[in-house]
DNA sequence: ATGTAC
């Protein structure tokens, strides 16, 4: 697609970190494609296949007003990494691929009361502690094999459903999107064959990128947003980043596949069948809706697991759990139905954050002279940063931010060009404490491998879409 | 991301 020219007109012109494909630019697009880019980012997403993939989600039946990639942009199954899409209700489609096969893969951050002073000599086993206590890579959960009924309980309730085991507080689920719990679950709409992957796997990290990691507030950006926060720089927190695990993966899977069967019947057509979508007033399309939401409540519930995990380490080597407070719970694929412009939109975000302003009700009541909490990891031992929604992102992107760095380097290439034992290397000479047993799974992680994260975030600044609160420096790394 | 292949 390098041939493309970016449109003269519009918000290219007015901003140089906007770049409009016009829906003009094929044939089968209905609306405009948007990239918030950067120009030395702009220069590689523009030949890449996620742009393509862009591209393609601006033909699907019922796309509103403009589909968009954020700076971090980068090739998905289907739908790219990165991207937002929002579908009309009355005539637009519901796509699995749109939201990913980890279905409410997010993050959460803990912060505690604790100086980085504190944690002193105790960082080494607090971090093997975490390892230890929270079950990663292919490892089920021991201590919580859910029967049928309980199982059905969490995927209807998300972390509502802890409250009575007390692995959660009722101000963890303030804290909460969606006070950990969509409405919308239909537990009855997710296979046998995902509950039995799933039905001992809740309070566990999985592998990949995701991660349990101890972080230190290292530079405070915006005081009053992090007072607001309660931030304060030298503060310890926990970043934990994981999402709906084999259960989430298997509701994808069933999908696809279902729809890919189905599409015929609605009429509908596809550049690409990974898109695979049904209507959304189409029984598919509402079994699709309801299994995805329960797959949401449980990945919310996952975390909740491992921050009562967390708080237990905590206190094993403070005496007490530091304080540990939920700051808060933000999705990054998901879709969500949302009020834009007076429509109903049924929002795909895809390795996209939800990121509403100030004056949105759905950010929490103590929140409201800030902004919607939203967390940007970086890669692996580098920075992180804590972000806030702007009201303007509203009308920019649906209201939504980036997520993360963003892979540059596919998990082969980041294999090829450094080894997991010299990543560990480099992450023990800065002092980081890494619990990970997978050496492949640090070289697929390694830094390298990944855009730089403090370019991706100046984009979404200067682009409004959010505001830099503070940054995070990471001392113990815990990975599957 | 993922019992990395029903």
């Amino acid at each position: 697609m390098s041939d493309l020219a970016v449109a003269p007109t519009g918000p290219a012109r007015a901003a140089p970190w906007l770049h409009e494909i016009p829906a003009s630019a094929r044939r089968d697009m209905r609306v405009p494609a948007r990239v918030y880019a950067d120009e030395f980012l702009w220069e590689r997403i523009r030949g890449d296949a996620s742009l393509t993939q862009l591209m393609n989600v601006a033909t699907l039946p019922g796309v509103h007003d403009a589909v968009y990639a954020m700076p971090d942009v980068h090739e998905g199954y289907g739908f790219p990494v990165g991207g937002v899409a929002a579908m009309r209700v009355e005539d637009g489609v519901v796509s699995p691929g749109g939201v990913g096969y980890d279905i409410n893969c997010g993050v959460r951050l803990l912060v505690s009361e604790l100086d980085r002073k504190a944690l002193g000599t105790r960082l080494e086993s607090l971090t093997h502690d975490l390892s230890r206590s929270i079950p990663s890579g292919w490892h089920a959960n021991p201590e919580l094999q859910l029967g049928p009924a309980d199982l059905d309980r969490v995927l209807r309730e998300g972390s509502a459903a802890l409250v009575d085991r007390g692995l959660a507080t009722p101000e963890d689920l303030t804290y909460t999107e969606a006070g950990g719990s969509l409405a919308g679950a239909d537990p009855a709409a997710v296979s046998d064959r995902a509950r039995s992957r799933g039905h001992d796997q809740l309070g566990t990290m999985g592998s990949g990128n995701h991660f349990v990691e101890i972080e230190v507030v290292d530079e405070i950006l915006d005081a009053a947003a992090a007072t607001v926060f309660g931030l304060r720089q030298g503060q310890v927190c926990v970043l934990i980043h994981t999402g709906s695990r084999g259960l989430g993966h298997q509701v994808c899977t069933d999908y696809v596949r279902l729809m890919g069967e189905v599409m015929p019947r609605y009429g509908i057509t596809l550049p690409d069948p990974q898109l695979a979508c049904a209507p959304i007033d189409s029984p598919e399309g509402q079994r699709y809706l309801g299994a995805m939401c329960a797959a949401a409540n449980f990945a919310f519930a996952n975390r909740q697991v491992i921050t009562d995990a967390v708080r237990d380490a905590f206190g094993r080597a403070f005496g007490e759990s530091g304080g540990l407070r939920l700051l808060y719970d933000v999705a990054h694929n998901i879709a969500k139905l949302e009020e834009h412009g007076g429509r109903k939109l049924w929002v795909h975000r895809k390795g996209a954050t939800r990121a509403f302003g100030p004056t949105h009700p759905e950010t929490p009541v103590a929140y409201r002279s800030a902004g919607q909490p939203v967390f940007i990891p970086g890669s692996m031992g580098t920075a992180s940063y804590v972000l806030a929604g702007t009201d303007a992102a509203l009308a920019g992107s649906f209201g939504s931010t980036c997520h993360g760095a963003g892979r540059a380097l596919s998990r082969r290439a980041a294999k090829r060009a450094q080894s997991g034992g010299e990543v560990r290397k480099i992450l023990e000479d800065q002092g980081i404490v890494v619990r990970c047993p997978s050496s492949a799974g640090l070289a697929e992680e390694s830094p390298e491998a990944y855009k730089d994260v403090h370019r991706v975030v100046n984009v979404v600044e200067q682009a409004g879409l959010a505001r830099r609160v503070a940054r995070l420096r990471p001392v113990g790394v815990v990975k599957g």
